[in-house]
DNA sequence: TCCACTAGATAGAACGTTCATTCTAGTGCA
DNA sequence: TGCACTAGAATGAACGTTCTATCTAGTGGA
């Protein structure tokens, strides 16, 4: 997940994503950070210009990481419909390997500690768009229902994001068969009656 | 939404919903709570033990307030169908109202600052069980497909919930006929093909 | 091969600020 | 007078950040 930076950033980075998950961004300070991590505040503000650094540049490297992904899927060659569920099979897959990654983005996506530039870039080079795409391609081609592309997408995605919360919490299990049925509902509730 | 409080305690939560809104948690001192509601530190020490205490009484009340209200239109008398759309109507009416504490309720209720005592005292108290109880009849008469229904209900739960998030980030309009499209999107998706 | 020098990396103490909370003094109603 | 309440200064802990000293690895001249 963060291949692109050295020992030391890494090091730090996953630290920061595992403490911020179980105690919160108060709680997470820069010297449990750098016990944690076993690097010294010295190091850190060698590598990193702030803790406001850390979290945004964790929120980057996240998304682009998930995002990448899950647009591997979302654009192979295939049916509307084949799309659509390689694409939302692969936004369950990312938040179930990397949970953590999963629970962060979710929390931090509405806050104003994350920078609005951030976001932008994280939007832009993020599934989202493609995914829009395939959803406005549909609805021309009178397979779904007539409206804006982008909120159903982001209905759908709500319903993903809340049964991997379920599964998260321990309220449900998250099996392949349950993860098709899910995506089944969707693109049932989509398309046109 | 506080009307059990007296005016000081009243003041005190509803600016400090205001802030941690705007803010954050971790932005959000008591000093600033005290200023903004003009209530001084020593006061707020006398009706709250603790910050964590407000935080814990602002989401207690909330979900509170928002149960009692959804719960009014679930529990009409109405076929399942119309008591479905009466509860979703509902939910998403309370988040029109009181988008603050629509949000605070999101943002905090995977958050380890909110004791879990409270969470568990707020869902008994709360619309999902009654709701869990519609979709398990609707599943049980055979007019849903067969699965968890608590499942369905967070599934649901989040497409309302993102749906109003596009709204609330100035990405769509919330008008009457969008959300019975929702509501009728999440119908079309459950019941049995 | 050796040594002097350099640049970057590291550690952890120190700094100044801010925070939640407590304390003290005061107010006004019963 | 007694008591619930209020104001805001005081307190001490914790925080993000900076500073200073030390370490490490690499370079190049002799």
């Amino acid at each position: 997940m963060f291949e692109q930076y050295n020992k030391v950033q890494k090091a730090v980075l996953e630290t920061t994503l595992q403490i911020i998950i179980r105690k919160e961004l108060q709680a997470t300070s820069m010297a449990l950070i750098a016990k944690e991590s076993k690097v010294s505040t010295g190091s850190i503000y060698h590598y990193f210009s702030s803790k406001e650094e850390i979290i945004n540049e964790l929120y980057t490297a996240i998304v682009a990481y998930n995002g990448q992904f899950v647009q591997e899927g979302l654009n192979r060659e295939g049916t509307i419909r084949e799309r659509f569920i390689w694409g939302w099979e692969r936004v369950i897959e990312t938040s179930r390997q990397y949970p953590e990654g999963f629970q962060f983005i979710e929390q931090y996506s509405f806050s104003p500690y994350i920078y609005e530039e951030v976001k932008q870039k994280a939007y832009n080079g993020g599934w989202c768009a493609p995914m829009n795409k395939l959803y406005a391609d549909a609805m021309e081609q009178g397979l779904f229902r007539e409206m804006d592309p982008k909120l159903l997408v982001q209905m759908h995605y709500g319903s993903m994001v809340y049964m991997v919360k379920s599964y998260l919490q321990g309220n449900s299990d998250l099996t392949e068969a349950g993860i098709r049925q899910a995506i089944e509902i969707c693109w049932q509730g989509a398309i046109r009656g």
